[in-house]
DNA sequence: TAGTGGTCTAGACCACCGT
DNA sequence: CGGTGGTCTAGACCACTAA
C-alpha cells in the first residue's frame, strides 16, 4: 500500500491541474474509470480490508499517517472513512482511533437481526446513536439473544437454485446448516443456511456447537469472511408437516419466510439462508427513513 | 431565520474562543443543551421545513447565502445539508441547488412501499446511485404502481390503542382509510390507514378517488404533512373470513401483516396503518447494511 | 502529556446547469 | 455566462483517551 497505487499527480492542488468536483481516472480497469480522489482513497482502504491487512476489531492507521502515506490532505482522507463508517465497515472512536468493524462488538451484532420480541417499544429512537456506555452488556439491546440448536451441518453438490444465488456452479461444494432458534425453549426459527464450500473448509457441528455467539462472528473469526451486507425477501407462508413438527405449530398455519442473499467486500454473495418465523410473539422489524 | 437565533458568538474562529470538537449551548431548552455549530445550523434548516419556509419541490437558499445569513462557514453550512440529504429530506442537485424532498418525486416514492413482485431480482444494486436518467418514466423501478381501491374513508373517534399509537388522547377524532391494492385486477393488500382527525380535516373518498398517485403525496400536498420516517412490524398471520373475502384468498391461509407507524418532522407520530398482503407473487424487500 | 478523531474556517478550483 | 453544488487543501483549535 503505497502513494504509487494513486493514479494522479499528487502535488498539492495549487500547483496542480487535478482538483475541483470531478477526479482522476482510477487504476487498474475499475468500472467508473473516473473518481474522485477521495473515492480512490476509500477503494484502497477497503483494499486493505478485504486484504485482511487489517483485521476486524483491529484499528487502521491514524488519519494523520494515511494522508501521509497516500499524500493527500487529511479532509480527504476524513472524507473516505466518513463513508465507510457510513457503510458500518469502519468504526470511529474519538481519541482512540479509527476500527474495522467486527461482527463480535454488541454494537453491530443486531443489525442483522430484525426479529424482536413483540414487548419491544415500536417507536424506535435507533437512528440517534445511543449514549455510548451498554457496550459490555451482553444479551440486552433491541434483539433478543435466542439460543440456537443446530440440527445438522453436511457438505454436498450446489442444486442449481444454490448454486445461481451464491454464483457458483452447480454442482459445486455447499455446506448446508440446519438449526433451531429458541427462547425459553420454544423454538422460535428453523434455519437453513447455505454456504460455499470453499471459503468454508472445516466448518462442522462440533465447530458450531462450541461457538458461542452470533454466526457471522464465527465466520468471520475462523474463516475471514466478514458479512457486509444482504438482501431480504419475506413472505408468509403455510407450515408444512416437518416445519410444523419443527417448530411446534399446527401444519397449515402462518409462518413468516425470510430469505437473504449476504454478501462480502465486492458484493460478493457468500451466504443464502431460508429462516422459518413463528411469529406469535415475535416480530421483524424494520425502520423506514 | 436570522443569525440572533445562533446560540453562539460568531466571530471568525481564530479571534473567537468557540471552535473545535465540542460545540456550543443550545438554544430555547433542546434535550441535548450542547452541540456543534454544525447541528445547530441543521436545527434552523430544520425548522425551516418544519414551518413550511421552504415547501416540498423548492428549492432552498444556496450554501453561500446560508452560510451569510447565519455568519458561519460555507464548510459548516454544507456539513448541516449533508446530514439533512443523508436522511432524504433533502436532495442536492449539483448545478441547480438543493431542493426539499417530495414524495411526488419518482425517487423517493419507493422508499416506502416495500412490496414488490417476484420477477424483481434478489441481489439489489440500489445502494449506489442510479446512473440518472430515468427520471421522467412514470411507473417503472423497481417497486409496482399497484391500483387503489378505497373501500371507505370516515371519520370516528380514536379507539385506545389507536390513540396510543398517535400520541392522541382516546376518543379523539381520527380518520379511518380503508382501501384495497391491486395488480392486474388482482387484490394483493388490505390496507387500513388511522389519521390524526385534526391534521386532516377534509379528507373524504371523494378527494382519494380523485388523486392519481402515491398517498403520501397527497398529504403533502393537501395537507401539508410529510412524512419522513416509520416504523414497520411483520407478521405471519391466518386470513380471517373478512380478510378472506376481500382478498380472494381461502380463510386461514397464511397473510404478511405490515403494521406501520409513521411520522414527520420531531418523529411525531401521524400515521398508523396496517396492512394485510398476499405474499403468492409478491414479497416484502429489505435491504441490510 | 501525546496522540486521536471532531469541528471550523478560508480559499481555491472544478463540473454542472440554465440562460 | 454566472451561479450552484462538489472537491481539495491547509491550518487552527478542541474533546476525548490512554499511558
Amino acid at each position: 500500500m503505497d502513494a504509487a497505487h494513486l493514479s494522479c499527480f499528487n502535488a498539492p492542488m495549487n500547483e496542480s491541474p487535478r482538483g475541483g468536483a470531478g477526479g482522476v481516472e482510477a487504476g487498474a480497469g475499475e468500472t467508473p474509470t473516473f473518481a474522485p480522489l477521495y473515492r480512490q482513497i476509500r477503494a484502497l482502504l477497503l483494499r486493505g480490508l478485504q486484504s485482511g491487512e487489517w483485521k476486524p476489531g483491529e484499528a487502521i492507521p491514524s488519519e494523520t499517517e494515511l494522508a501521509a502515506r497516500y499524500r493527500v490532505s487529511q479532509g480527504t482522507v476524513r472524507k473516505a472513512i466518513d463513508e465507510l463508517a457510513a457503510e458500518h465497515l469502519l468504526v470511529r472512536r474519538q481519541g482512540r482511533g479509527t476500527f474495522v468493524a467486527s461482527h463480535r462488538e454488541v454494537r453491530t451484532q443486531f443489525r442483522f437481526l430484525r426479529l424482536r420480541p413483540d414487548e419491544a417499544t415500536l417507536v424506535a429512537s435507533d437512528a440517534a446513536a445511543p449514549p455510548e456506555g451498554g457496550e459490555a452488556r451482553g444479551e440486552s439491546g433491541p434483539g433478543l439473544a435466542m439460543a440456537s440448536r443446530v440440527l445438522e451441518c453436511r457438505r454436498l453438490r450446489a442444486p442449481g437454485e444454490i448454486a445461481r444465488a451464491l454464483g457458483l456452479r452447480a454442482g459445486e461444494a455447499v455446506v448446508l446448516i440446519r438449526r433451531l432458534l429458541e427462547t425459553d425453549s420454544r423454538p422460535v426459527v428453523l434455519d437453513e443456511i447455505w454456504l460455499p464450500g470453499a471459503r468454508f473448509r472445516g466448518l462442522t457441528v462440533e465447530r458450531l456447537d462450541a461457538w458461542h455467539g452470533p454466526l457471522y462472528a464465527l465466520f468471520e473469526a475462523e474463516f475471514g469472511v466478514r458479512m457486509i451486507g444482504a438482501a431480504e425477501r419475506l413472505k408468509a407462508v403455510a407450515a408444512d408437516r416437518s416445519h410444523a413438527r419443527a417448530l411446534h405449530v399446527t401444519e397449515g398455519g402462518p409462518l413468516l419466510l425470510v430469505e437473504r442473499v449476504s454478501w462480502t467486500y465486492g458484493e460478493h454473495p457468500v451466504e443464502l439462508r431460508r429462516g422459518y418465523c413463528v411469529t406469535e410473539r415475535h416480530h421483524y422489524f424494520n425502520q423506514l427513513s
